[in-house]
DNA sequence: GTAGGGTTAG
């Protein structure tokens, strides 16, 4: 207090002076004492005073008014540091966090000096923040000051370096401590198992040991619930094991953060011995238990283990539903799952975001598409909001079906809840647009994302792949690699998939040596698949065979089927034999191989040998996957079945293709009847081709869209030959974009030639 | 005025 304002503070009544020295919980009795004060501080016009000043800050920050606070610390001339420092304390409190650091950097920029009270709050809030190069900053002034010895500054220096994950940093601190208790242990405990380090977690607690230190419950479940995280669930199981061992019986916290990895380590036997635990000890009445056996019986594929708790627990509770739905979806059981769902429903129990989001997910990832979208406008309807995990796992139901307008909206839903930051959500997105045919809208999304993780990248890449686009994919890929992230087995099956959809041999080879030489990636069956499609459709098959031949691991199902569909492109029949006896062997069950060797007979004529195949079929009670397609038209999906006369329109239809037959005969097109199935008369088979799934849809579309309308249609087989000539014919002849995604690649139709260069 | 543990959704 300076001279000239001490007779100030003397006309401020012995009340508010009390007032203002007294402590906050005294404050937070009433806020209008503290406008009291301050107007009789601003009536004897002590406002200028630091200590004055400061104390009506923290009492107006006391009650959230940071405005106010605000206010008075920049109508101060000269404000200390107990000005700023009340009010980053209350800021801090509040967990206004980045506010707290501004208030700091002014405070800072004035020259004045932090101390130990205010530091600990700045840590906490760069903790908090994750803001690690601030936080080093602070250090280094505070040790500049000679401030880094007291104990509350190490303290939360410590706890700020911990929650960077910044191990290194935060043992050194932790080694310079002149008194550790069980508590700091138990953090450093935690920290080293979130980093998924074993090594030093035994470390530190054989230090503990020699040192005195006994770990507490809390030390044990923090070690496993931080190896959970860390996804180390061999670890963590591990140092369950150890924790019994030493006689520490698991509470239901330990249980059930110990259970989720469990799970994911497949340790079922584990799994059914804890279970019989928790029954001894009386845990299974936690709701948390319970939800994490059920996940975990989920994960181990144990249905049954999954329906008798959830039967045997009475009580319905939305967590433990919520696991038990995942846990039928993940096992396929996606019916009972719903059938489950429409229960809890109809018993009006509370469903919550993840409630809604799991069943979701289950509809999406077991190809129930139109349920999931369903659902997913119904959870909205039921005024329940999608979130940052909602987003994602209702996303690929449509990109599966090319729900474009479904998508899109989801997009808006994003960027109206700020959820694009997010990368889950922006690859989902990526992944939508390049399934959906916008690959330039998979671009914007990826360009507008602040941080981007390597599936990011590599959704873009292999939608880019997906839609031809070679050239595209490998200067992204060229992008990736001056990133600092580590391009992975992903990324180079997208490369050499693009190189192979447009017969880029040389290119294809150098990024296959690559990914060992440069990245020490071992190739997988995938990576073999594509170079052999690559090398078979580029017409050197016997390099193809070779390949195969040679490959260190035992060739599947895929890299046989890569080296028969080349064979058929190149018309060798002899080699097809020899692959499709292969895949006979392998999938026995699957009708795609022997219709692909039927299909290279077909087109040689060879008659006989389709029969004898068909025969085979047959006796072994084999039909072939029906062709289908899907198109949507006005938020509607249709699907069309290949060869279906009982369609709605399907005399429009038939009528329409007449017309485009004859249009196409006139400018000199013949169909293609490589592609037909049946020895039968030309006009027949001619007549077979235009059932196919996808000509149907396109016609469908073309009925049931305006003029100009951009058509959209997705197809369960690849497209034959004649249909990628017809539509390219269409979409010359009606004047229509048309996007045909097959199970392999898009297909843009424009103006009579298609994106593909009809190299397929 | 710093400091520790749980289940279910991608």
């Amino acid at each position: 207090m300076t001279k000239q304002v001490l007779p100030l503070i003397e006309k401020i009544p012995q009340t508010i002076l009390g007032f203002l020295e007294s402590s906050p919980s005294y404050w937070s009795s009433s806020l209008s004492k503290t406008t009291q004060a301050h107007a009789c501080i601003l009536k004897s016009g002590a406002q200028n005073d630091g200590y004055i000043s400061a104390k009506l800050i923290a009492s107006y920050s006391n009650y959230s008014c940071f405005d106010d606070a605000n206010l008075i610390l920049q109508s101060i001339p000269d404000p200390n540091v107990y000005s700023f420092s009340s009010l980053i304390y209350a800021l801090t409190k509040s967990k206004l966090y980045s506010q707290s650091l501004g208030v700091f950097s002014r405070m800072f920029s004035r020259g004045l000096i932090p101390d130990t009270h205010v530091l600990p709050n700045l840590f906490k809030v760069c903790a908090e923040l994750s803001a690690f190069r601030a936080g080093k900053q602070i250090h280094c002034v505070a040790c500049a000051l000679g401030l880094d010895g007291d104990g509350f500054v190490q303290g939360s220096l410590f706890h700020m370096y911990m929650r960077c994950g910044k191990m290194g940093d935060a043992r050194k601190l932790f080694d310079r401590m002149p008194e550790r208790d069980v508590v700091t242990c138990s953090a450093l405990l935690c920290g080293y198992a979130r980093k998924g380090c074993l090594e030093e977690v035994v470390r530190v607690l054989s230090e503990m040991e020699s040192s005195g230190i006994e770990p507490n419950v809390v030390s044990w479940n923090g070690i496993l619930s931080g190896f959970n995280r860390s996804g180390c669930h061999k670890e963590a199981v591990v140092m369950f094991q150890k924790m019994h061992h030493q006689g520490f019986l698991p509470d239901e916290v330990a249980v059930s953060s110990v259970l989720p990895s469990v799970g994911d380590s497949g340790r079922l036997d584990i799994g059914r011995q804890i279970h019989g635990y928790v029954i001894k000890q009386g845990l299974l009445k936690d709701k948390c238990v319970i939800s994490a056996m059920i996940d975990m019986y989920g994960k181990s594929g144990y249905v049954h283990g999954i329906i008798k708790l959830f039967e045997q627990f009475e009580l319905m509770e939305t967590g433990v539903c919520n696991a038990c739905i995942t846990g039928l979806s993940r096992n396929g059981l996606v019916d009972k799952a719903l059938e489950m769902f429409k229960l809890f429903k109809e018993q009006k129990m509370e469903l919550n975001v993840v409630s809604w989001t799991s069943i979701i997910a289950g509809c999406a990832q077991n190809g129930k598409d139109i349920e999931a979208l369903e659902l997913f406008r119904e959870m909205q309807v039921a005024g329940v909001k999608p979130n940052r995990v909602t987003i994602p796992s209702m996303l690929p139901a449509c990109g599966n079906i090319a729900a474009l307008v479904h998508g899109r909206s989801a997009h808006g839903f994003a960027v109206r809840v700020h959820l694009l930051d997010d990368v889950h959500v922006g690859s989902a997105l990526i992944d939508m647009y390049s399934k959906c045919g916008r690959i330039n809208m998979s671009q914007v999304v990826f360009d507008m994302m602040p941080t981007k993780n390597l599936v990011c990248w590599n959704s873009l890449m292999s939608g880019y792949s997906m839609h031809g686009k070679a050239k595209e994919v490998m200067s992204i890929f060229e992008s990736l690699v001056r990133t600092r992230l580590k391009p992975d087995f992903i990324s180079f099956t997208s490369l050499l998939s693009a190189c192979s959809q447009v017969g880029l041999t040389d290119e294809g080879w150098k990024y296959f040596g690559m990914m060992t030489e440069e990245y020490g990636i071992k190739p997988r069956l995938e990576h073999y698949s594509c170079m052999v499609s690559l090398l078979g459709r580029a017409g050197k098959l016997q390099e193809a065979y070779d390949l195969v031949r040679k490959m260190p691991l035992e060739p599947d199902s895929c890299v046989w089927g890569a080296l028969l569909n080349s064979c058929r492109l190149q018309n060798n029949v002899d080699l097809a034999e020899i692959a499709a006896e292969k895949l006979f062997d392998l999938e026995p069950e699957n009708p795609g191989s022997y219709v692909l060797l039927s299909n290279i007979y077909a087109a040689k004529g060879m008659w006989e040998e389709v029969d004898s195949i068909r025969n085979k079929m047959e006796s072994l009670g084999m039909k072939k996957n029906p062709g289908c397609s899907w198109i949507q038209v006005k938020n509607k999906v249709y699907t069309l079945l290949a060869g279906d006369k009982s369609l709605p329109q399907i005399d429009q239809i038939t009528e329409k293709m007449d017309e485009i037959s004859k249009e196409m005969r006139k400018s000199g097109h013949l169909p293609n009847l490589d592609f037909a199935l049946q020895d039968v008369d030309e006009q027949e088979q001619e007549q077979s081709l235009w059932g196919h799934s996808e000509k149907l849809a396109v016609v469908f579309g073309l009925l049931n869209t305006p003029e100009g309308t951009p058509l959209q249609v997705i197809k369960n087989l690849r497209i034959c030959g004649d249909c990628h000539t017809v539509i390219k014919f269409i979409s010359g002849y009606a004047g229509r974009e048309i996007f045909v995604r097959d199970t392999n690649r898009f297909h843009h139709f424009k103006d009579g030639v298609c994106s593909c260069g009809d190299y397929w």
